[in-house]
DNA sequence: GCCAACGTTGGC
DNA sequence: GCCAACGTTGGC
């Protein structure tokens, strides 16, 4: 089974949006879909507002990242649940997202696993990167959800990695004490709300482990 | 390249 | 349901 990531009720909408409302957009999405191409993958990111997760690593060094899903469409205990504990995080439709995907996760990065849309939202568990990004083959089916009539797999727009589940944390870690938290003001999390993949710095992976240890 | 309209994310 | 933030689209 894949599992679905993202947005579901959202994804869905727009998707269907795309097909009833806008049959013209289809022609000009193959032109904009190349673009969203950019930048290739072995392109420098020096300049983005993201450049610290893409430069070049130490020999050994692990990165950290969190990835988001609705509960219900997706959640922490589904991934348990998975075979191998692991699943393709399918569904990103967002350029910045995908680059991080696609150019910025390594196998053995550990990557936090967030609740959106969830009472609460937080954080609920820890996963690893165990297949680095390779293309999202749902965008190519008609028939998905998460289809995109620009792409094609000859030059793919999306990309995904494989997670597998390393352990549920002590307690979720809810977003309103992520926000209260003064030393985690910085995080991608707080600051770029709407990402749904983004980097955990190494600070900030060890602060939030750490309230998970402990009762707020 | 600018920018207005529009769409999405996701908290509240 | 509302709305802030921001990405995308497309006209010019």
């Amino acid at each position: 089974m894949a599992a679905r990531k993202g947005s579901k009720s959202a994804v869905a909408k727009a998707a269907a949006k795309k097909v009833a409302r806008n049959p013209v957009k289809t022609a000009g999405r193959k032109g904009a879909s190349t673009a969203r191409n950019a930048p290739p993958r072995s392109a420098p990111y020096e300049q983005g507002k993201w450049a610290a997760a893409f430069r070049p690593r130490a020999a050994g060094e692990r990165r950290y990242w969190l990835v988001k899903s609705e509960p219900e469409a997706f959640s922490f205990d589904d991934l348990l649940a998975a075979k191998d504990r692991t699943t393709c995080w399918d569904g990103v439709r967002n350029t910045a997202a995908r680059n991080f995907l696609r150019d910025g996760m390594k196998r053995g990065d550990q990557v936090f696993f967030y609740h959106s849309m969830a009472e609460p939202s937080g954080v609920v568990g820890v996963c690893e990167v165990v297949r680095e990004g390779y293309p999202d083959h749902t965008a190519f089916d008609k028939a998905h959800q998460y289809h995109d009539a620009g792409t094609v797999p000859e030059t793919p727009t999306w990309f995904m990695v494989d997670v597998r589940a390393v352990r549920a944390l002590p307690r979720l870690v809810p977003l309103a004490e992520i926000k209260a938290e003064k030393a985690l003001a910085q995080m991608a999390l707080v600051r770029v709300g709407r990402l749904s993949v983004v980097p955990v710095t190494p600070e900030e992976w060890e602060r939030v482990l750490a309230m998970s240890a402990r009762t707020p």
